[in-house]
RNA sequence: CCGCGUUUAGCGCAGUCUGGUAGCGCAUCUGCUUUGGGAGCAGAGGGUCGGGGGUUCGAAUCCCUCAACGCGGACCA
């Protein structure tokens, strides 16, 4: 491609509304142009990125056995009526009505719309297993778009849905999809980690997210630094903590006036924050408020939190006036000594003694606590958040947090929708039998946006392999000048063409800076420079995106080395 | 959805407080010059000042209203 043929649509100035650099670059290198809120137009060069992400993503899709299809953007409300969606769905959901007033809306995911193909198409257990799968973009009315295409309301996503007559057949897919996962993240070039996630209100039993590692990242995520377990933090299991054996000392009361908050009681008393215990009131599930405890220096999970049968789901705080009257003070003066309500702790909180915590009495403390003594000791829960520093889950090496862009899903669904549905097939007995099922996706056009916060610097992205526009820039300086250059151009150009090499030729009669510029602001991993001062040596320049200085190589020998550095 | 903020040329912004009919930088176009890291000079085009209503002799500027967009929160494969 000839950049005069091939606009670049690059910018200088960072755009104001972005704040993330992936939105910033992809801006700035012309890849994307904002429509409206969340929407967002693909120019050449980024759809050049998005179609590489697709191609490879299908090409493990289809290793993985799976079948390519295609299914509407716009979707009956029947179909959502028939699972139960439409009315659960929130606001998130574009409804709309047609000409003849019936509802319709924008799919946000496909599971009715697979439901129903596969219901009405597969009759007979000799045709499962099966999996489907498309590319096809997805809308989702955000309450806050965000991040450019990184949480866009109109996205690319692949989704891919399998079929079973038995678990075990959805086990045995659900680690095919585990392992094309792992190979289309590492031949995209991007550090992940696959994690295990909380598979939430869609139910099921299994469920794995695929995160780009970022700092950038809207999720959290802890995994061992010797072992493979890694878990979205809302799912990292905290172990208890090992009992330290101090001498009892008596038990006392103190005097704190005004101190409310952990880090207040603890400069005031002089005590750190882990010898404290925290308490929090929170409503029950079945009316009424529970009282959890926490190490001052922990965090509440809510997701374990709200798991617990006696505690509201979802989590929701007492308001002040419920807790002034089950510990008769505000909330920063609550105890757990003497209070009347059920509590729960967190296992760190049983192996504490001579703990500080607050005596329902404003601006009260008691020190020297300890279980058994002054208090019964209560029902113990894993309660908190994992924290940097804390014992893996499964006894091998400690727990780091790393914050990751969830770019990919997979879970096993089960039945809910093959039996909200109806989607049965006649078994081997000739009997109907519901289809169990699994679920897949790849939000596509977020790897483009988490790719590239994972590869630039300073003068912009850095495209892994995989991902590149093009593969090589070719930058003749001056060429409007000078005859032989252009011919020596022209003839590198078609000769990379004929290699099979995918080569963005800078003819504009730009100055070189300038192409160099955009050249690397596209990111374009591999660079040949000729000017009329090389060309009388008969060499020619390489520069890769990363290196740090060029290299002269002969001109017959560029493409042959071109060759022998794509990845 | 709540709170705060923004809206003036393709982009980034000034002008608004103190009313007098719009400006800067970048980008674009033309010409000259220059040519190994986003050049220089000269010239040109481009704006219903987010929409509507009001006050006023006169509104980008003051008032009312609607909207879009952004940030924080809550929410969320």
């Amino acid at each position: 491609m000839r950049t005069s043929q091939f606009p670049l649509n690059t910018v200088k100035e960072t755009p104001a509304d972005a704040e993330i650099i992936s939105h910033q670059l992809m801006i700035r290198a012309g890849l994307i142009r904002k429509l409206a809120a969340g929407l967002y137009n693909w120019l050449p060069l980024g759809l050049r990125v998005l179609r590489k992400v697709e191609q490879v993503v299908r090409e493990e899709m289809e290793r993985a056995g799976a079948l390519e299809v295609l299914m509407p953007s716009v979707q009956p409300a029947e179909l959502w009526q028939d699972s139960g969606r439409w009315d659960i769905f929130g606001p998130e959901l574009c409804r709309f009505k047609d000409r003849h007033q019936r509802d319709f809306c924008l799919g946000p995911t496909h599971e009715e719309i697979i439901t129903d193909l596969v219901r009405n198409e597969i009759k007979s257990y000799k045709q499962i297993p099966l999996t489907y799968y498309q590319i096809q973009s997805k809308f989702r009315d955000e309450i806050r778009p965000r991040f450019g295409v990184m949480r866009a309301r109109e996205f690319l996503m692949k989704d891919a849905y399998s079929f079973h007559m038995t678990q075990d057949s959805l086990n045995e897919t659900y680690e095919t999809m585990y392992g094309a996962y792992s190979r289309i993240f590492e031949r995209l070039g991007l550090e992940f980690r696959a994690v295990l996630a909380d598979t939430g209100a869609i139910g099921g039993s299994l469920s794995h997210e695929f995160h780009v590692l970022a700092d950038s990242g809207e999720d959290a995520i802890a995994f061992s630094d010797q072992s493979d377990y890694a878990a979205n933090v809302e799912m990292a299991e905290a172990k208890a903590i090992p009992v330290t054996q101090d001498p009892e000392v008596p038990l006392s009361t103190v005097e704190t006036p005004g101190q409310h908050s952990i880090e207040e009681v603890s400069a005031f008393l002089s005590i750190p924050p882990e010898k404290i215990v925290k308490t929090l009131i929170v409503k029950g599930s079945a009316g009424g408020v529970v009282a959890l405890l926490l190490r001052g220096d922990h965090a509440l999970n809510p997701v374990k939190a709200s798991k617990i049968e006696a505690v509201a789901s979802p989590l929701e705080f007492a308001s002040e006036a419920e807790v002034l009257e089950a510990a008769q003070c505000a909330p920063g003066s609550v105890g757990p000594r003497g209070l009347e309500i059920p509590i729960i702790a967190d296992l760190s909180v049983g192996s504490l003694t001579n703990f500080t915590c607050g005596a329902n009495h404003n601006g009260r403390h008691f020190q020297g606590v300890n279980f058994g003594r002054d208090l019964p000791l209560p029902e113990m829960k894993d309660l908190r958040l994992v924290t940097e520093g804390d014992v893996s889950p499964d006894g091998q090496g400690s727990l780091r947090i790393a914050r990751g862009i969830e770019v990919g899903h997979i879970f096993q669904l089960g039945t809910k929708y093959s039996e909200a549905m109806g989607a049965t097939v006649l078994n081997e007995e000739g009997k109907n039998q519901v289809l169990t099922m699994g679920c897949y996706g790849i939000g596509v056009s977020r790897v483009v946006a988490a790719a590239i916060e994972q590869n630039h610097d300073d003068k912009g992205i850095i495209w892994p392999a995989a991902l590149a526009p093009f593969e090589v820039a070719l930058t003749p300086i001056n060429m409007a000048t000078s005859e032989a250059l252009e011919k020596t151009a022209t003839r590198l150009y078609e000769a990379m063409k004929q290699a099979g090499l995918e080569v963005l030729f800078d003819d504009r009669k730009a100055r070189p800076g300038v192409m160099f510029a955009d050249m690397e602001l596209v990111g374009i991993p591999h660079r040949i420079v000729i000017s009329d001062r090389l060309l009388e040596t008969g060499r020619a320049e390489y520069k890769g995106r990363k290196d740090q200085e060029a290299i002269e190589i002969a001109i017959d020998e560029v493409v042959p080395f071109l060759l022998t550095r794509r990845g």
